[in-house]
DNA sequence: CAGTGAGCGAGCTTCCGCTTGACTT
């Protein structure tokens, strides 16, 4: 019998621990919580002061029984889960699940996962601190609560299946009030001036660029500006130098991880954590779900002992980072790497990108400040008070700067680097040319998952270990989708002064791109518009920060946690009641105006299928006409689609006329424009056909090269069995059988393979799968 | 898997935070 037993949170931390307690103690994990509200129903007795009815969740049935046979026999149990709200209540459900006595029982916690840390734990025990659980319950029972009453009048007044709670429906929300901004945002035009100048030194020519430090607001201020540069003199009127310096970012948390990984590697937020999972698991870095940029005494020394042995002395620089997050618990340390003087990594490629990553921004964040130099020049010009300005900077040490820097999400300004040529005061220069760019003002960027991630974690809402969950259901939901978008083009006027003379040109560029940004979708908007609009506590971007208050002041004994659940539940319930009762069923319409032909109105709305638009309405039985009706398109939405956009939509499907006795019709659906006939479909080729002015003749080509691949893709049939058969498909010859897709060995020519010979393929691929 | 969209009604959906695999392509 063992006289130990430690539980712990994560199966890898207990391996660890285990090594450094000894033969006395087996470490097992308790994966995470051991029990949850009841699935069914609410969970909560509400009449009751709102007792919590839990239950023992299904997949750790088995784990629970382990536990509870081990702690039977154990001298002393040891409860190890994290020092945190969660933690506490792991241990207290454990307590109270694996029928614990008090005398025996005690409660330890560790930050680190070192010998040290781990022994010293064990030398100051302690028990169970209640109102920390109490505020885990309160918390708990207050997801539960807003969950399953507010998606439930979502199911009635817009869509089953919906759903809404305290960080899902704040995370919609910001990604469709910027969508919003967007759509409402008017771009500013300016110019921009760059002078160019030669000036000559010590028989040295040298080129000289410098700015105005404001844009001009009009092509004809920037006109008159140019013009007066005509023949003006111009000099060096002064010349600044200062000192600057550039500081480490702090190790990593699991927020700027996902941020840097999608910067850098371009992974996803979920993708991240698989990978840092890994890289867990086999022990090469410390936890990854984490809210902390802490770094153990011996995570500092072993950097530092690896900088001066690597970079040498100057390039050190200790420090202690302080976490500044909102709501932050830090039970763990930074997400670094285990041992800090292992600099590669054996493993996927995924995984040796992300641990360089870690590695280097864990060793940078101990090292120098990095110095810089900053000169400023002022130019000045005859006949005008407008200064020009050249900047330069010049790195004078690159300390951290050698191993690492943190990206940023701007796109940066490519003026004010570099070196700047000698420069005295007074000198004369000569204009070579000056160009006012036309410039347009940027709308604010679209969230990616990384940076929703950041905004979420800046707003206290969420948890490290529910990011990357919480970004996944909002698409799941539908509420959001992960798109590119296509950059347009834009022209842009230049106005260009060279040779006294001052030329206009137009030009054009691209702009706009975006890559993997999350967009809403119509149910997005309409789910969030109906949340906004009756239940504006939960929406507010501080009711997190709010009730995160009151569940720490019941974690220090100030608050009731029944009183706290109370004073929120009973207006909450309220609204929800008279929501249901009052409310219209919420469809987005709009309406878009008349159709011209009939003068009906045109409307677009949120349908059983997805977004159509509608001609007329229903109760409109003037000649008993039904309204007409068609779905939008993939890329259309219901806030933005123009009325001809929709009556577009009315003119498919089209009837071209007849072919082989059978109607050709035209239309759009699910997969782009297509020509249907004899109920067969035919896709239209990309970018050659348009479904609104194709004619008859192309249909039919378009038919029968379909048919002519048909004909070509049937190798084989057997009169044995119908539903076998041997086909040509995208990657060659292949067996279909019953709606399943076989493998053709190599040495079997698929021509000549026989009825016997596929059989036995199919009945093997079928063990194998076994 | 691409035509639909009225209305009835049974039975279902849903939250947030702790943890890992078990799945398939």
């Amino acid at each position: 019998m063992e006289e130990n037993l430690v539980i712990v949170e994560s199966p890898a931390k207990a391996k660890t621990i285990e090594k450094f307690l000894g033969k006395n103690f087996v470490v097992k994990s308790s994966y995470g919580h051991i029990r949850d509200l009841v699935k069914k129903n609410y969970g909560i007795d509400i009449a009751n002061n709102y007792q919590p009815q839990y239950e023992i969740s299904e997949d750790k049935k088995k784990i629970v029984a382990e536990l509870k046979k081990l702690a039977k026999d154990a001298k002393n149990v040891w409860l190890a889960s994290d020092e945190d709200r969660e933690g506490e209540a792991i241990s207290w459900h454990l307590f109270e699940v694996l029928n614990l006595k008090d005398e025996n029982t005690q409660r330890i916690v560790f930050h680190e996962i070192t010998k040290e840390a781990i022994e010293k734990a064990i030398k100051e025990p302690r028990k169970i601190n209640i109102d920390l659980v109490n505020a885990q319950q309160a918390r708990r029972i207050l997801d539960r609560l807003v969950g399953f009453e507010l998606s439930p009048v979502l199911w009635k007044k817009v869509k089953p299946a919906l759903s809404a709670g305290r960080v899902q429906s704040v995370a919609v929300r910001l990604i469709v009030d910027r969508e919003r901004e967007i759509k409402h945002f008017e771009s500013t035009a300016s110019f921009k001036v760059i002078a160019l100048f030669t000036f000559s030194d010590s028989g040295k020519t040298y080129e000289l660029k410098a700015e105005l430090p404001e844009n001009l607001k009009t092509i004809s201020d920037a006109n008159k500006f140019l013009e007066s540069c005509m023949g003006a003199d111009f000099k060096i009127e002064n010349v600044v130098t200062k000192p600057g310096k550039k500081s480490p970012a702090p190790p990593f948390t699991t927020s700027t991880l996902q941020q840097e990984a999608a910067r850098k590697l371009s992974f996803s937020v979920s993708q991240t954590m698989t990978v840092a999972q890994k890289l867990y698991e086999s022990g090469k870095i410390t936890y990854m779900r984490t809210d902390s940029v802490n770094l153990s005494d011996l995570a500092v020394n072993t950097s530092k002992s690896e900088i001066i042995s690597e970079f040498g002395e100057k390039y050190l620089q200790t420090r202690k980072y302080v976490t500044k997050t909102k709501g932050a618990q830090e039970a763990h340390e930074a997400i670094r790497p285990t041992y800090i003087n292992v600099h590669e990594i054996d493993g996927t490629s995924q995984e040796k990108r992300l641990y360089e990553l870690i590695w280097k921004r864990t060793i940078a964040s101990q090292m120098s400040d990095a110095q810089f130099e900053k000169t400023t020049a002022t130019i000045s010009i005859s006949g005008t008070d407008k200064k020009l300005y050249a900047t330069g900077e010049v790195m004078k040490f690159d300390g951290f700067l050698k191993v690492y820097l943190e990206s940023t999400d701007e796109e940066d300004d490519e003026t004010g680097s570099g070196i700047l040529p000698p420069l005295n005061n007074k000198t004369a220069l000569s204009l070579k040319n000056a160009t006012a760019t036309e410039k347009f003002t940027a709308h604010p960027a679209r969230f990616g998952e990384a940076s929703l991630v950041r905004k979420l974690e800046e707003l206290g809402i969420g948890r490290p270990s529910t990011y990357a969950p919480t970004i996944s259901t909002i698409q799941q939901r539908e509420y959001v989708t992960k798109e590119d978008k296509q950059g347009i083009e834009r022209k842009f006027r230049l106005l260009k002064l060279e040779k006294s003379k001052i030329e206009e040109l137009v030009k054009t560029e691209t702009t706009g791109s975006e890559k993997a940004k999350l967009f809403p979708t119509d149910i997005g908007m309409i789910v969030n518009d109906f949340l906004m609009e009756h239940f504006t506590t939960i929406m507010d971007f501080n009711f997190t920060a709010t009730v995160e208050k009151e569940f720490d002041e019941i974690a220090n004994g100030k608050m009731e946690w029944v009183k706290m659940i109370d004073k929120f539940y009973n207006p909450f319930h309220k609204t929800v009641e008279v929501t249901l009762k009052n409310s219209e069923k919420s469809k987005g319409e709009r309406m878009l105006g008349k159709d011209p032909a009939t003068g009906k109105p045109v409307y677009v709305k949120i349908g059983r299928y997805g977004a159509i638009a509608q001609i007329g309405d229903k109760d409109d039985n003037e000649n008993d006409e039904k309204p007409r009706f068609a779905s939008l398109r993939k890329n259309q939405s219901l806030e933005t689609i123009t009325l001809e956009e929709a009556l577009d939509l009315f003119k498919l499907p089209r009837n071209l006329g007849q072919f082989e006795g059978k109607d050709i019709t035209i239309g759009v659906g699910k997969f782009g424009p297509y020509v249907r006939h004899d109920n067969k479909f035919y896709s239209l080729k990309k970018g050659v056909d348009d479904p609104l002015t194709i004619i008859i003749d192309r249909a039919i080509a378009i038919i029968e090269e379909k048919r002519e691949q048909e004909k070509q893709r049937v190798i084989k049939t057997f009169e044995q069995n119908i539903d076998l058969s041997v086909l040509n498909g995208r990657w060659g010859p292949y067996i279909s059988f019953e709606k399943k897709n076989y493998k053709i060995p190599k040495k079997i020519k698929p021509a000549e393979i026989t009825f016997e010979e596929c059989m036995e393929i199919i009945n093997q691929a079928k063990k194998e799968s076994k």
